[in-house]
RNA sequence: GUGAAUGUAGCUCAGCUGGUAGAGCACCAGAUUGUGGCUCUGGGGGUCGCGGGUUCGAGUCCCGUCAUUCACCCCA
């Protein structure tokens, strides 16, 4: 156990990490280009947050939280998503003062308590966005942009994206109890899960995925009939932003999201690549949730999307992000004597910014060479003895083999020079 | 929380019906006493996931447990 990470963890290091870094930076550029800030919220909060935010009947809250109890006996709960952290914010730091609405984003870990397979971990890493303040249905249309644009950008293609209107919760309630009426001449075709969700959360049936319950959805009353005229507008002039974006999706009826804290627009980026697991990214508009969290009523929408997932994504799609980056230089100095020069010489490198690193372990040449390829050292600089007394250093290109010996205060230079000019500093 | 498969060196795996572990790659060193990528030679490494049981003897059989993977539930 001391050697294991805790199930559902796992650490993310070299040649992978590299990849999130550049995940991360296009995450940041598209955030940037759209007008969204960064916001960061603790890891934690009240256990009380997700409880009135995200909703007592759904999985999240019932069985999928990390809670413990502090040396304070607070009771508080390792953030499962991020949206009513931010909301929180909102309220806390008095952002509905400045100008509306408010745009965010946010990349760091959630947490939730689940068997984990394929794309779910117990700790896995979201990016995702909010925008606080309006309810305008060009904010519906710029966030699902944004997700689609980060993805055509990426190169992802065959994602779907998948549209629904759950209303608001007037004309829901109307549509709720329709639905009821309808199911309760049914439940004995339904599954066991389904006849609760018959009490609890009926439009959840919509969404099951059981043969006899797909029967029974597919004969049911549609949402979409029952919205209110303020909703039915709002959802038509998404779909109409959206199609002047030329962004495609299709309407799913069924899709109802399983957060309590939607309204009006939902919606999910699912790549039919990833099994089970299909979901990459997943939001909706919650013009609820502040007031909900004890503000004044006010709208908001965004949506969340799973890093790890859309990795999967990538990988499927036989996009290749970058990996390691190769050395500039590898110094090789040789003895003990030449040592205080080379570090002095690298630390030159370095502010030069070359990428450059030497061996630590007093090897050999010739390992220090193997160590210099293996690290793809595009140049190899050796110290020697030798050299240092006559203040001269060899440069070896390692593609070609070609090496040459220069004066060792101008090596930097250069290097420098046969690079092009300048390193590129990353 | 439910069901199923898997778990042997850093990695990928072999190990027949139980007789106390092996390959390839990787790593280190040497062949070239100061020069990488190819080749050759040698070397270090394994609580056979962990714990218990059966047995003269278990990597191999049984039970439990942990972990991974897949599906369900749900979601990112």
């Amino acid at each position: 156990m001391l050697t294991t990470a805790p199930r559902g963890t796992r650490d993310i290091l070299s040649p992978e990490v590299e990849k999130w870094q550049y995940l991360e930076d296009k995450i940041r550029q598209h955030c940037h280009r759209y007008a969204y800030s960064e916001i960061r919220t603790p890891i934690f909060e009240h256990t009380e947050l997700f409880q009135r935010s995200v909703g007592e009947t759904t999985d999240i809250v019932q069985k999928e939280m990390y809670t413990f109890q502090d040396r304070g006996d607070r009771l508080l709960t390792l953030r499962p998503e991020a949206t009513a952290s931010t909301v929180r914010a909102y309220l806390e730091n008095r952002l509905y003062a400045q100008p509306q609405p408010v745009k965010l984003y946010y990349i760091g870990p959630m947490f939730r308590y689940d068997r984990p397979q394929a794309g779910r971990y117990r700790q896995f890493y979201q990016f995702g966005i909010e925008v606080i303040g309006s309810q305008d249905p060009s904010v519906d249309a710029e966030v699902i942009l944004l997700a689609v644009h980060l993805f055509a950008d990426l190169g992802l293609r065959d994602l779907e994206v998948h549209l629904n209107s759950i209303g608001c919760p007037q004309c829901r309630s109307a549509y709720r109890q329709e639905l009821r009426a309808y199911l309760k001449g049914h439940l004995g075709k339904l599954c066991p899960d389904c006849r609760a969700r018959y009490e609890q959360n009926p439009l959840r049936v919509l969404d099951c995925k059981k043969e006899h319950c797909r029967q029974v959805a597919g004969q049911a009353p549609e949402l979409s009939s029952y919205l209110c005229q303020e909703c039915r507008e709002h959802f038509a002039a998404v779909q109409e932003y959206l199609e002047s974006l030329d962004v495609k999706y299709q309407l799913n009826p069924n899709l109802v999201r399983g957060l309590d804290y939607y309204t009006k627009t939902v919606f999910e980026i699912v790549s039919r690549e990833l099994g089970a697991q299909a979901a990459i990214c997943g939001g909706g508009r919650y013009d609820g949730l502040v007031e909900e969290c004890g503000g004044q009523p006010t709208p908001g929408i965004g949506f969340a999307l799973g890093i790890e997932r859309l990795l999967l994504a990538l990988d499927k799609g036989g996009i290749e992000l970058p990996g390691r980056e190769p050395l500039d230089v590898f110094l090789a100095a040789l003895g003990s004597k030449v040592q205080a020069p080379a570090l002095k010489l690298l630390y030159q490198m370095r502010q030069h910014k070359l990428r450059a690193d030497k061996d630590y372990l007093g090897r050999s040449l010739k390992a220090q060479m193997k160590y210099a390829d293996k690290k793809e050292a595009r140049y190899v600089v050796i110290l020697g003895e030798e050299e240092l007394e006559r203040r001269m250093v060899l440069i070896r290109e390692m593609a070609t083999g070609k090496q040459e010996e220069v004066p060792l205060e101008q090596a930097v230079e250069i290097i420098l020079e046969k690079m092009g000019g300048v390193a590129d500093g990353k």
